[in-house]
DNA sequence: TCCTATTAAATTTTT
DNA sequence: TTTAATAGGA
């Protein structure tokens, strides 16, 4: 077996052990992805294991679709085979197919964050409480905290200590809303993210038939990530790991950043518990970073007081010190960046891609893009406003939802009256009344509107029922990409943002028609059995930004910590080091918040291969005001042995910035804003008089095209994907754009 | 019912 | 600063 040759002793180890349970304790970058991987080709080369009685779970569908893919590189086309996914994702699977035990519809729709919010919002409007004490947020995260932690709404509202906690916190009323929530949510056949686990609980509890049918196939469990998991998932694994007790967790205390999210590290020491005969393995060797980084992180995360005893040590150079960069302000901090990358790219001939740029927040990314953009340092941004939450691929996905499932009333209320039909609020609420008041579904009120409605409203609530009618037959008959096409068209939704002729409007229609590409795509993979538009609604409700396929482009990184985790790079950027952002004042509740941003602060060190930068700025802007900063107190715990003050003062980088136009005034008209991404600054071009769209077909890369709104410029690359063509254009006033050659109107020119 | 203008609130992280 | 919700007028 050569793929043992190349692994340590305890990577070994942990390969080879595949029998009982396994707890595997591996610290940043000792090569964990490469021992699951082989584990589970052991698995099914040495040990002859049925790569279908494998089941490895994870929390992102990156990490999965990562693991996949490289168990398929040394076991072949069977990879296929073995059970991998999300935790949500995988039991969303198996709730779909054993829906009717709880009473679900197999077609589930299953509500995002903004349609749990929705919800909410209307169930505080219809108790008549006071919004600004309900807020949505709030009792959400009060709902799903109770979820993780198998809190039933009855348990929740006989539980004396939450009821105390919730009294004290003067919301007395949020039992009565998870009540409500819970009993719309299943009215509607929809379920929340936690539901999708709450809920495989419940089955397992109640329905033992089923629970062993999933033990007898799962016959390995292996759990990645195991700090993330909250009690919900712990005891999912556990259940179905119960009879044959293969189970493996891999995990690293000091990388537990979702505590806020339910996780509880104390699964880890809980499971020692759990299995007296746990064999454990700790993977120290950090075969990723420098010594300086390695050190500099093992002094950061030893200020925890809460942790397992480890030791992360490397063979590694020693590398570089540490920098640490001092700002005056985000927008310098962002300068200071983009010149620092523009210049270490240049002398040591790296690649933008080997660079990284991490933060706390997400709006720390403009001042970051602003510069990076004013420099022309290509990026990418990872998270932030997800595809998937842009209005329009909401609106067209709940046409697509409500016809799958015409009890989901988020949908509904989205779709009905728009585009505009003439159904106005006052009828929406009268529909949504009759419904509860007959307690008959909405989907009944809606066939039946003139029953519930007079006039006008009637008709056009006639006509929306035949329209969705018509819908739910081409549903049936047609694969996902050709009904959900037609429901585009035909819902009028198309139309409306084609003829709304802004730059966002355009971008709008364009969206629409990636989602469609999508679908596609979704349909031609052969690796996708069920083709139908309700399959395709169940993956995609589970899909997050950072999973959509990236353009393979060299560019630079930018995102959050948290979705960094698992990724290495070259050179690390950590942004924004100041009281109050990192650590995070929502943060300082309690020792344990702080720690949990501290285990933050190591997961971000330890992504950075070579070399780490710490920047901090003196004044930032927030809610649109100048706030004074200081720095942050994680950048006084870092061993000062491992670092250096950066003194390149700004004066210095502010005339090597002069050419590119400096603050305030830039250079360029219309550009101070990134125009990319809002849209709105930059003038929309009036086409020549002349403006004929020319034959794309043989669209060579360095021609010059004019664009009826972005106006003129060059194509920079073009690349084929399937049967689509796609360009990018590099516009003289709107920034590179990717434009599919079928839908853009082009003038060629030279 | 629809459109516009004003005001409030939001920035912690994600399946 | 930007987005969302709401109120008032057409």
């Amino acid at each position: 077996m050569d793929y043992l040759e190349g692994l340590n002793p305890p990577q070994r180890q942990a390969v080879e052990q595949t029998e009982g349970p396994v707890m595997i304790i591996a610290g940043a970058g000792s090569g964990k992805t490469r021992v699951l991987t082989y584990r589970i080709a052991h698995l099914i080369y040495s040990k002859g294991v049925d790569a279908f009685n494998i089941l490895s779970l994870t929390f992102t569908n990156k990490a999965a679709a990562e693991m996949k893919h490289r168990i398929e590189q040394v076991v072949g086309l069977e990879a296929r085979n073995t059970w991998m996914g999300t935790f949500h994702s995988t039991f969303a699977k198996i709730l779909r197919v054993e829906a009717d035990r709880l009473g679900y519809p197999s077609n589930f729709t299953i509500y995002d964050t903004d349609d749990s919010k929705s919800l909410i919002r209307t169930i505080v409007k219809e108790k008549r409480l006071d919004d600004k004490v309900y807020k949505p947020n709030t009792v959400l995260a009060r709902i799903s905290g109770a979820k993780n932690r198998l809190i039933s709404w009855q348990t929740y509202q006989n539980d004396p200590y939450i009821k105390a906690d919730d009294e004290t916190a003067m919301k007395p009323k949020i039992g009565e809303i998870y009540k409500t929530y819970q009993e719309r949510l299943f009215k509607a056949g929809a379920m929340d993210f936690d539901d999708l686990l709450f809920n495989t609980n419940v089955l397992f509890r109640d329905h033992l038939d089923v629970l062993n049918k999933y033990q007898q196939r799962f016959k390995y469990v292996m759990v990645d990530e195991f700090q993330d998991t909250n009690l919900s998932q712990y005891l999912i694994t556990k259940k179905l790991a119960a009879v044959h007790q293969n189970i493996c967790v891999v995990g690293d205390d000091a990388q537990s950043i979702y505590a806020f999210r339910g996780a509880d590290i104390q699964n880890i020491l809980n499971f020692e518990k759990d299995y007296p005969d746990l064999f454990v393995v700790k993977l120290e060797q950090n075969y990723r970073s420098t010594k300086t980084i390695v050190e500099a992180a093992n002094s950061i995360i030893s200020k925890n007081k809460a942790q397992l005893k480890k030791n992360v040590w490397t063979q590694n150079e020693n590398g570089d010190l540490i920098e640490l960069i001092k700002a005056a302000s985000d927008n310098e901090e962002g300068r200071l960046v983009a010149s620092t990358i523009f210049e270490e790219r240049n002398n040591k001939k790296l690649n933008n891609s080997d660079f990284a740029i991490l933060y706390r927040t997400n709006s720390q990314s403009r001042a970051m893009e602003e510069a990076l953009r004013k420099m022309n340092i290509p990026y990418k941004i990872v998270g932030g406003l997800s595809f998937y939450q842009r209005k329009e691929i909401k609106d067209l996905m709940a046409y697509m939802r409500f016809t799958v499932n015409p009890a989901d009333e988020e949908a509904f209320k989205r779709v009905i009256n728009y585009p505009k039909r003439g159904i106005g609020d006052t009828s929406v609420e009268k529909m949504m009344i009759a419904a509860y008041e007959h307690d008959i579904p909405l989907w009944e009120v809606v066939t039946n509107g003139s029953s519930f409605l007079a006039g006008r409203a009637a008709n056009s609530v006639d006509d929306f029922a035949t329209m969705i009618k018509s819908f739910k037959l081409e549903v049936e008959r047609k694969d996902a990409f050709e009904a959900a096409t037609s429901i585009a068209k035909q819902s009028g939704l198309l139309r409306e943002l084609y003829e709304d002729k802004t730059i966002e409007g355009l971008n709008r229609y364009e969206n629409v028609q990636e989602l469609l590409n999508a679908i596609k795509e979704y349909v031609d993979n052969p690796e996708n059995e069920d083709k139908s538009l309700g399959a395709f609604l169940q993956e995609i409700a589970l899909l997050t930004d950072n999973d959509r396929d990236k353009d393979q482009s060299d560019a630079v990184t930018l995102m959050t910590i948290h979705s960094s985790k698992g990724l290495e790079f070259r050179q690390v950027f950590v942004v924004g080091m100041e009281e109050d952002l990192f650590p995070s004042q929502m943060m300082m509740q309690s020792r344990e918040d702080l720690e949990e941003e501290r285990r933050l602060f190591y997961v971000a060190t330890t992504r950075a291969m070579e070399k780490l930068y710490l920047t901090y700025a003196l004044s930032r802007y927030r809610f649109g005001r100048l706030l004074n900063c200081e720095q942050s107190r994680f950048l006084e715990e870092v061993d000062s042995t491992y670092v250096k003050v950066n003194k390149r003062m700004s004066s210095a980088i502010a005339s090597s910035f002069r050419d590119y136009g400096s603050e305030g005034k830039s250079g360029f008209i219309g550009l101070k804003k990134p125009a990319m991404r809002t849209g709105t600054t930059a003038k929309i071009h009036t086409p020549s008089p002349d403006f004929k769209p020319s034959n794309t077909n043989n669209l060579q890369e360095g021609q010059k095209v004019e664009h009826p709104k972005f106006g003129f410029g060059d194509v920079m690359k073009i690349e084929t994907e399937g049967a689509n063509r796609k360009a990018s254009i590099k516009f003289d006033n709107f920034g590179e754009k990717t434009l599919l050659l079928s839908f853009a109107k082009l003038r060629i020119l030279e």
